[in-house]
DNA sequence: GAAATTTGACCATT
DNA sequence: AATGGTCAAATTTC
């Protein structure tokens, strides 16, 4: 909804901004260490806990860095390098070379140009991510499809509350490469608008406990077993050994290890209020 | 059994 | 006509 003056904002300079995205990659990296540290916490609540903080930290920093080089990728693209774009698009060389290059360039453009049932423009977001699950809201899958000149198939996610509050948000995930790990380009079509409904009124059929009433949960958890973008990762970590990224808890199981989990902005807001309410009644129910 | 995913068919747009 | 996006029945998973 906030529409933000970015188109009036003029771009830094390109050594800045590479120089800001290397700053964002290396905090990443220093989260991953930090995770690795992590690990040795011996007690599960408050490793899972931290685990899961630092990962929504590195998730932040690589989605940051991906938006810059994809602003880079846009201001490139109108002064005629097609070599920067490709990079912007993750388009690293590795997914087999069938035109793979042109097919992302292509397909950045069109997206630009979506339109709704009544020809309207769409809010459109593309955002390139190793982690398109992570993204705190409940997706449901209703398509995949084989793109041209693509080497991934392209999935298409609409809100998980799309029919119980009209939530037009959609998302399309398209796996770029075959790195390690792979990138995603994630294209969001349209604002969320049951995140703004789900404060105002509870849901009545949900349990008791707010973490599952609010639905801004990471439950990729259970996602798809077999092509869910949001299992690749998991699945991959665990052959290789590796503790996870997201660990498979449940958001229930985080939040009552601890106090400082897997909650967006507003949800947090909303527990901290809660929990002040409780404490000022402390004890003295009715 | 319910809920989520898969997948081929169908539709709209270019 | 080709391509991308969505639907919906079938299938899978919990």
């Amino acid at each position: 909804m906030a529409m933000r003056p970015k188109s009036e904002m003029s771009p830094p300079p390109s050594d800045q901004r590479d120089a800001v995205i290397e700053e964002l990659r290396k905090g990443a990296q220093l989260a991953d260490c930090l995770r690795q540290q992590l690990e040795l916490i011996p007690e599960l609540g408050r490793r899972s806990a931290a685990l899961a903080n630092v990962s929504n930290i590195s998730t932040a920093l690589v989605s940051s860095a991906s938006m810059l080089e994809s602003n880079r990728e846009q201001y490139s693209c109108s002064s005629s390098d097609p070599g920067a774009a490709a990079y912007a698009a993750g388009a690293s060389g590795s997914g087999g070379g069938t035109g793979a290059r042109n097919g992302a360039i292509a397909r950045t453009r069109k997206a630009k140009h979506r339109r709704g049932t009544h020809g309207e423009e769409l809010p459109i977001r593309e955002v390139l991510t190793e982690t398109p699950e992570n993204d705190g809201f409940h997706w449901r899958k209703y398509g995949e499809k084989k793109i041209l000149n693509a080497v991934f198939p392209r999935s298409y996610y609409r809100c998980g509350y799309s029919d119980e509050h009209r939530c037009p948000a959609k998302k399309l995930v398209q796996q770029q490469n075959n790195s390690d790990p792979p990138v995603f380009m994630v294209t969001m079509i349209n604002d969320h608008t049951c995140s703004s409904l789900f404060p105002a009124d509870d849901q009545p059929h949900s349990s008791s406990n707010s973490a599952t009433a609010n639905s801004q949960v990471l439950d990729f958890t259970k996602a798809s077993p077999s092509s869910a973008a949001g299992v690749w990762r998991l699945k991959k970590e665990e052959d290789a050994g590796m503790s996870v990224t997201v660990p498979s808890y449940t958001h229930d199981e985080l939040a009552s290890y601890s106090s400082l989990p897997l909650l967006s902005p507003k949800e947090w807001e909303m527990e901290m209020e809660m929990k002040s309410l409780f404490s000022h009644h402390s004890g003295g129910g009715t």
